[in-house]
DNA sequence: GAAAAGACCTTTTTT
DNA sequence: AGGTCTTTTC
């Protein structure tokens, strides 16, 4: 093993009972965990008493990488919802759920939920349907009932009886069969005797709880995090579940990993000058032996496209390979520049997450018909597939069929196919003839095996290639996905040991990121969110202006702007060598250009450790408080006071117009009087 | 019931 | 600006 600092030995070595380790940011955390797991195996503990839980399938799949290269064995790491979904396939019957269960995805939750708005008589207005999906989620993942919120009863009850469960549905119930049913509890305690749980500082209320139940037995809990990278606050993380580990579990022995080996020194002075800003920290000294390095680059440009061009020429200039670069933005929409910018350029770039392959609408249609093939309670796909191609069978007709299996407390497929032989229900000969072909092509797809002929044949014989022909736009486009979505079965198919159709759907909802080809030497592209956990030499972080990052809807409200200063700090100490910051002044936004004001986050790095890129500025006038000004965008002010500031000259202007006091860079506002 | 036209709303972040 | 959802028309 590598050379290890005191505190990570005392890591690595500890065997039994409760431990926090406090792992600053390039402290060495994954090395320490993997480390630790070889360490037990060494010790004798069989692997199968060995569970790790990650947040995102990446860093799972990285664990299990590692120990197997380390160790050659095979340990279970496993993202919490995965790990949920292996609990529930084995004992879900307990709750009266099928084993064969669906899961739902953002986008089937939203649709379920739509139908309740709709059987509850109850419009979606303002955005109501968003934020009731939002309170039943928050209410989940805080482990709250249903109670007598009539939106969230009629959700849960739809939910059962299509058989299918949402992603808080894994964690909400897998700890409701713990509660309710001790014996399974034991199983899982007597399975698992250790439990290492990485990114602590986001766990939510169901997750603590659901690691609280499996450790009651040994107490071996092994927590690592970081509460200044606490990001998932909006998905009901709580930093309070690591600040009270030690209260959750007595006499808990607790770890601080100072030292970073990731970052050139200025980086992290600049990090741990920004984060100093949040109130209520825990306070720690985060050092790197690694030298002062450069400063960091900060560029304030006219325009997004400026930004892009200033971006590419750093990239050209830069000796680091592409595969070490990387641009990091707040939200998805802003790839779309840097795409168009780079393949100009022809630099090879990946965009990790973003509107996911699996969520496209030929491939959630295929993979909703397998649904039915596997499954026949999920009416949600159902009525998404039954009517592709056109077999008559509208609204109208699946609304009646949809009420014939509800009277009879049915799953719908059992119920069309009662229909199609019994003739039942008023339907037209064409919808009749059009619910048999339906009828018989599930079963026949039923009877087929391998999964990927399976699948071949699921686009074959719902002519599904004939229907995508009615747009000749997105034809070859969609044609393409398919394929890619038949490859995709075949190659799991052959490194999967018991590949069957329900793992192949739950691998496919709870893994939304295509795996991408960590080894290709491209720029990535991806949100701050989506950076957490990684490392480059050369960072871009770009779009740092007010209302984008911080975000607008941060505004007003002193917590989810700590938080976003904390992502702020995740993307800065993502740097090994090079760091940039970039903004515009001007943004097209919501289908026009808006004039954008610099980032605070920008003023609370001090400007020591920045070299600023000059934008062309023409000469400034300098005005004193009380100095009636016009701006171009906003119009008629008063100067309130002038200071310097890392970024120059500064203004407080009062706009009455607004009736708003703006803070405005001297060099780049051009105030005119 | 299906196609075309129009309203409307978006864009936070992930499993 | 562009896509999605809703309404209108055939």
């Amino acid at each position: 093993m590598e050379q290890l600092n005191p505190e990570q030995t005392l890591a690595v070595n500890h065997v039994e009972g409760p431990m926090l380790v406090l792992a600053g940011a390039g402290s060495g955390k994954t090395r320490v965990v993997t480390y630790r797991i070889v360490h037990l195996l060494e010790l004798g503990i069989p692997p199968s008493e060995i569970l790790a839980v990650t947040f995102t399938n990446k860093a799972a799949e990285e664990m299990r990488h590692r120990i197997r290269k380390l160790a050659n064995v095979y340990v279970l790491a496993s993202t919490f919802h995965s790990l949920c979904a292996r609990i529930l396939r084995e004992s879900i019957s307990f709750l009266g759920y099928s084993r064969d269960f669906t899961i739902y995805d953002e986008d089937d939750s939203e649709k379920l939920l739509k139908e309740c708005f709709a059987a509850l008589n109850i419009k979606d207005e303002k955005g109501l349907l968003k934020s009731a999906r939002a309170a039943i989620s928050h209410a989940k993942n805080f482990l709250e009932e249903p109670a007598n919120d009539p939106i969230y009863n009629l959700y849960q009850s739809k939910l059962k009886s299509y058989q299918a469960l949402d992603f808080d549905d894994l964690l909400f119930l897998t700890v409701k069969l713990f509660k309710e049913f001790p014996n399974q509890l034991e199983v899982y305690q007597k399975r698992w005797t250790f439990l290492l749980i990485d990114e602590y500082q986001d766990t939510n209320t169901a997750q603590s709880t659901l690691i609280r139940l499996l450790a009651h037995k040994h107490h071996n809990v092994f927590a690592v995090g970081d509460p200044d990278q606490s990001i998932y606050s909006w998905r009901g993380a709580d930093v309070s579940h690591i600040l009270q580990f030690k209260d959750d579990y007595p006499g808990a022995q607790i770890v601080r990993l100072e030292q970073n080996y990731r970052s050139r020194n200025i980086i992290l002075k600049a990090a741990n000058a920004l984060i100093q800003h949040n109130t209520g920290r825990l306070e720690k000294n985060l050092w790197s032996a690694r030298g002062e390095g450069e400063k960091i680059g900060l560029y304030i440009c006219p325009h997004e496209h400026a930004e892009t061009e200033f971006i590419i020429r750093e990239i050209q200039k830069s000796p680091y390979p592409l595969s070490e670069c990387v641009i990091f933005y707040r939200t998805h929409f802003q790839s779309r520049v840097f795409e168009d910018a780079l393949l100009r350029n022809r630099i090879p770039y990946r965009i990790i997450g973003g509107l996911s392959f699996y969520q496209r609408r030929e491939v959630k249609d295929i993979l909703s018909l397998l649904r039915i093939v596997l499954a026949g309670a999920d009416f949600l796909s159902f009525a998404r597939t039954v009517n592709i191609p056109k077999r008559g069978l509208g609204e109208g007709a699946v609304s009646k069929i949809q009420a014939f299996a509800e009277e009879r407390l049915m799953p719908i497929f059992q119920a069309a196919e009662i229909i199609v032989d019994r003739k039942e229900l008023k339907l037209s000969q064409k919808q009749y003839e059009g619910l048999k072909d339906y009828v018989e092509m599930i079963r026949i797809l039923r009877t087929i095996q391998p999964l990927s002929t399976q699948l071949a044949e699921a686009i074959e014989r719902s002519r599904y290639l004939t229907y995508l022909k009615d747009d000749p736009e997105t034809e070859q486009e969609r044609k393409e996905n398919l394929q890619e979505l038949i490859a995709k079965a075949v190659e799991w198919e052959q490194e999967t040991e018991t590949p069957n159709l329900a793992a192949f759907l739950e691998e496919l909802t709870l893994k939304s990121t295509k795996e991408t080809d960590t080894e290709a030497d491209a720029i990535r592209l991806m949100t701050f969110h989506n950076g957490k956990g990684l490392e480059f030499d050369l960072v871009f972080l770009v779009g740092m202006e007010e209302d984008l990052f911080p975000h607008v809807n941060c505004r007003d409200n002193p917590e989810s702007l700590e938080e976003e200063r904390r992502l702020c700090y995740v993307g800065m100490t993502r740097a090994k060598e090079s760091l940039y910051l970039t903004a515009s002044r001007h943004r097209f936004l919501w289908g026009a250009s808006r004039p954008m004001r610099p980032s605070r986050f920008l003023y609370e790095i001090p400007s020591e450790y920045l070299r600023t890129f000059e934008e062309r500025s023409g000469d400034t006038d300098v005005f004193s408080p009380g100095t009636a000004v016009v701006h171009k965008d906003f119009g008629p002010g008063i100067v309130q006071k002038s200071y310097q500031t890392s970024l120059g000259l500064t203004y407080d202007v009062f706009f009455p117009k607004a009736n708003t006091v703006r803070t405005l860079i001297a060099k780049y506002a051009k105030l005119s009087s």
